[in-house]
RNA sequence: GCAGACGUAGCUCAGUUGGUUAGAGCGUCGGAUUGUGGCUCCGAAGGUCGGUGGUUCAAAUCCACUCGUCUGUACCA
């Protein structure tokens, strides 16, 4: 016996997935209806390239040992590194600042496209994701930031969410920064501690007020032994932080009616500062604008204890957060978390270019949001009827050429139709391909039909509901089930007849 | 990145203290049925036991390393 040959092993790089004919279809359909909520808002499309050059895209510079570290990285012929963008907020930056002179702003503008991630996969999280992303640049007020709330409510209502399936809540970064100031860690040299903080505060949702105490204190020991450590802050100071994470609405921990006045005991002993009054008063601002467009809290919630991550943000933030449970393959639910967040980054323009452009946007999680709506059956996945066969039983030319009239005069008339192209010879394997590929109808015409002028078309679907009660082979092949004999003339007004049918029964087994 | 669990046919999984030719179900393909899907029956193909190295007369089984998957955690611009 012969050694096999080495062969190539196929495989997908970890992290990627190949999109099925179903995938694509549902995005198509889901970033359609959210291009429509940001067209509606007066917002244009834009498209930057999946490349930039790697010292655009933020912190990673060229002196960086790793550029592969989070980001994909490639040395361009000149030795110049370039990268795969790892979201959509960075590129808009740089174009912004490469056209400034030419944009006219405030520039309302929005992208979808593919963003790339260098880190670990893991469910429902790939290196490679699509993002659907909107911004306004050069606007400095938050009417703008409230804008972009209420755009993101409508996108979840426009995909078919109820009130009560998701929420948006909004936050302000200087709310927090005030706190930092507050408790001693507003200094340059505190960066990291402030970080930590942050970083801590956002595990609120995982790990409740507990887990949120240890890390800003002696520290986390997690499930599998391994140990976080902690901020070591105060107990007074953790207290004040847990009134803000435990806060449901702005009501609950300041009072407008005289100056700004905390209610909780800890924030009580802090000392008030510019941020946390900007912050605050931004907030109500906020609040006030979306309250009196109609947008209640069911829809868009004040909630100090939403922070996201990033660093960049300088202003009001916000989150969209489904409420619905999701349930993964395996029928477990899972914590799903955001499906889309943003803020404002009055920062990001001018490192390019040295001039104060303030700028608020958002982005979406299409990848993500698409697992979510599958979930809950929002996204009409089976609504592409597969193709009706036009079966072969004769294969010489002249055969053939009849097939494909029919097959066009099909096409032509609006039906989704394919002649079968593999060996017509086994008719049986012909049927048994529709029956697969789930055609609805298969058109047959041997030299028997041929002779009489006509043709027989056989409903696959009705079919196969009879082939229930049929139980010996020889009875299902000879009663030909839900099969009509009709003239060749009424080809495709036949057709379309049964496929209008088929489609009732649809609609009321949908409705039943 | 850190910690743990796991890796046997396309899929789901058996495989005894290390011992002959590594099995099953489902799926795939062929036939019964050369002009009719499903059911039933018969048959076949399909395996570097994740990879490499080691211990041993002998390794799917034990050891080391490595790759991959999953869980938790960290990071997430």
């Amino acid at each position: 016996m012969a050694k096999k040959p080495n062969k190539l092993k196929a495989r997908l790089p970890r992290g990627f997935v190949d999109r099925t004919a179903e995938d694509i279809r549902a995005t198509d359909e889901l970033t359609a209806k959210i291009r429509e909520v940001y067209e509606r808002y007066g917002f244009d499309p834009i498209e930057t390239p999946a490349f930039e050059y790697t010292d655009c895209l933020g912190k990673f510079l060229p002196d960086t040992d790793r550029p592969n570290a989070g980001v994909f990285s490639v040395q361009d012929d000149d030795e110049q590194w370039m990268s795969l963008r790892y979201d959509l907020t960075a590129p808009l930056a740089r174009h912004v600042s490469e056209n400034i002179n030419e944009i006219q702003m405030p520039y309302r503008t929005y992208r979808n496209g593919w963003v790339f991630r260098n880190e670990k996969p893991g469910p429902g999280r790939f290196r490679q994701f699509m993002q659907f992303d909107a911004d306004t640049v050069g606007a400095p007020g938050v009417q703008s930031d409230a804008e972009m709330c209420m755009m993101m409510a409508d996108v979840m209502e426009a995909l078919g969410l109820k009130r009560g399936q998701y929420v948006i809540r909004v936050n302000n970064r200087k709310i927090l920064d005030g706190v930092m100031e507050a408790i001693g860690l507003g200094g340059e040299d505190d960066t990291e501690r402030r970080l930590n903080v942050l970083r801590g505060m956002d595990k609120f949702d995982k790990f409740g007020a507990e887990g949120v105490r240890l890390l800003l204190g002696v520290g986390r020991k997690d499930e599998s032994g391994d140990f976080t450590a902690g901020v070591g802050l105060a107990e007074a100071h953790i207290d004040a932080i847990v009134e803000i994470l435990e806060a449901n609405s702005l009501d609950d921990l300041v009072d407008y009616s005289d100056g700004l006045t905390f209610k909780t005991k800890a924030l009580s002993t802090l000392t008030a500062n510019d941020n946390f009054e900007a912050g605050f008063n931004e907030l109500k601002l906020i609040s006030d604008l979306v309250r009196t467009a109609g947008y209640d809290k069911d829809r868009i919630s004040i909630d100090p204890s939403v922070v996201r991550g990033l660093e960049y943000y300088t202003g009001p933030v916000y989150e969209a957060e489904l409420l619905f449970d999701v349930t993964n393959e395996k029928g477990d639910v899972v914590q799903f978390g955001s499906v889309g967040g943003g803020g404002r980054y009055d920062g990001l323009v001018k490192r390019f270019t040295g001039r104060d452009v303030p700028a608020t946007g958002f982005s979406i999680g299409v990848s993500r949001l698409i697992t979510a709506l599958k979930n809950l059956g929002k996204l009409g996945t089976d609504d592409v009827i597969a193709p009706v066969l036009v079966t072969v039983m004769d294969g010489d030319t002249e055969g053939l050429t009849r097939y494909q009239k029919m097959v066009q005069d099909l096409r032509a008339a609006g039906v989704r139709a394919e002649m079968y192209q593999g060996n017509w010879k086994k008719f049986g394997n012909q049927l048994k391909y529709a029956d697969r590929r789930d055609c609805p109808l298969a058109i047959i015409q041997g030299s028997d039909e041929r002779a009489a002028g006509e043709i027989q078309i056989k409903d696959l679907i009705e079919g196969k509901r009879l082939s229930a009660e049929i139980e010996d082979n020889v009875t299902w092949r000879e009663s030909r089930p839900a099969q009509v004999t009709i003239k060749e003339a009424n080809l495709v007004d036949t057709v379309k007849t049964l496929l209008a049918q088929q489609d009732e029964d649809r609609q009321r087994q949908r409705e039943a």
